[in-house]
DNA sequence: GTGCGCAATATTGTATACAATAATGTGTGC
DNA sequence: GCACACATTATTGTATACAATATTGCGCAC
């Protein structure tokens, strides 16, 4: 399973990589990632790869267990809580700043996004349309110019991709395009107050589509799920 | 310059042990980062070093240029402004949390905290008053049970420590234990408005304290400062 | 004497070798 | 036949060796 050794991979870039291919659900939760494994796959010493493990444990994407290996992380429905409570503090008023620097090229960048989407959609491909819709977010943070709330929110998108592979309730297609319509709207708008208030309904619903109660909690340990 | 070879350093507990250093200004901003000499300093190898760079790199406290090595960071103005506004963001609303689910153990933790602050303060050990400030809105969070907030909110304190080494505008004692003072009472009267209103204002009031014009930017190279 | 280019040096980037640890398979004793 | 201890194996953790790169010092040409 080797690679395209087109690239000069670095651990910036592999990481990159890697976080795309969780973020886009071609890396399921609790995959281990082998570090030797890796290493054939990108061409590249298992150096280079620990260190893209490294990076991703620390946006908490992987779960490294010490003299176990590195594991593509599950978050926990405690976890998936605290990620929307953090989401819902720092975006809506990230929409309103963005709604309120919005210019003609942001809102083309956007309305391009939305259609990717869709595109994605049709042609099943739903892994990317995740993270397009992922992307979405991550740009108004970008829009906003607020490179560090940018940050933070682009950790929790991708944190979010975890979450909605275990708990996503709906199996219908996202039908969450509508909301970014409606943002896009209130961008075109200008319309500080909306994009604020759109946004924060957004992520309750997007909460509201998940299945939370604890019993659905996958097990961490094969110990914890047989009770034993 | 040998550190008593008392404790097994992992990666992670040196990055621990730099992040107080940064935090409590023993290392200022632009201070070099040799691997080599930092190796020899904890008395382990470059490989688990560098994993520590790393990790600061990640929490935006060191910056690494390639071939060149790591240094500790020296946030733009831009920058400080950016953390400020994610603080703004996280903060309050934690600080309310925080109030509506104190405890006994939790108000007295805060308290014991001030103390050490103002014990530090009359030592002349002005880094450990200035860490043990953060810690303060660190705890919060911790109170507000919200770990991944948590994680957030001490980056952008670790952060703010550096902000302060170069922005810092009043020369005199940190005169914000007044700040600690009136939230732990509105912590101990379950006050959740008055908390977060409280925090808002202790946020603005840092800002203030900061001398951000453009003027006082401390440059990144020495080619900028003289403008050449 | 000044400026340019090349060589020397120091430091980081990467790969590999070895050590430590955990998981697994096997054998022996009861 | 079962349980426990030990050996084996696979994988990660750490150190080191080598390669690549940037900086610095030196010498030569003009």
């Amino acid at each position: 399973m080797d690679t395209i050794k087109t690239q000069q991979w670095t651990s910036d870039s592999v990481a990159a990589d890697l976080e795309r291919a969780i973020h886009e659900h071609r890396l399921p939760p609790a995959t281990k990632l082998g570090e030797d494994e890796l290493g054939d796959a990108y061409g590249i010493s298992r150096t280079t790869v620990r260190a893209a493990l490294h990076t991703l444990s620390h946006r908490r994407l992987v779960e490294l267990k010490r003299n176990r290996g590195a594991f593509v992380a599950q978050p926990s429905v405690r976890e998936a809580r605290e990620v929307f409570e953090a989401r819902a503090l720092l975006e809506p008023r990230t929409a309103r700043s963005a709604a309120e620097r919005m210019t003609g090229a942001a809102l083309a960048f956007l309305r391009a996004n939305i259609e990717d989407e869709h595109a994605a959609l049709d042609a099943n491909e739903n892994g990317r349309a995740l993270f397009l819709s992922g992307q979405f977010h991550v740009e108004i943070a970008r829009i906003a110019d607020q490179t560090t709330i940018e940050t933070f929110i682009s950790e929790l998108i991708s944190r979010s991709s975890l979450i909605i592979a275990l708990y996503w309730r709906r199996r219908a297609a996202l039908c969450e395009t509508q909301a970014h319509h409606a943002l896009l709207d209130a961008f075109a708008r200008r319309d500080g107050d909306s994009a604020e208030q759109l946004m924060k309904n957004h992520l309750l619903d997007l909460v509201a589509s998940l299945d939370l109660r604890n019993v659905a909690q996958p097990a961490t340990s094969l110990r914890e799920a047989l009770n034993r």
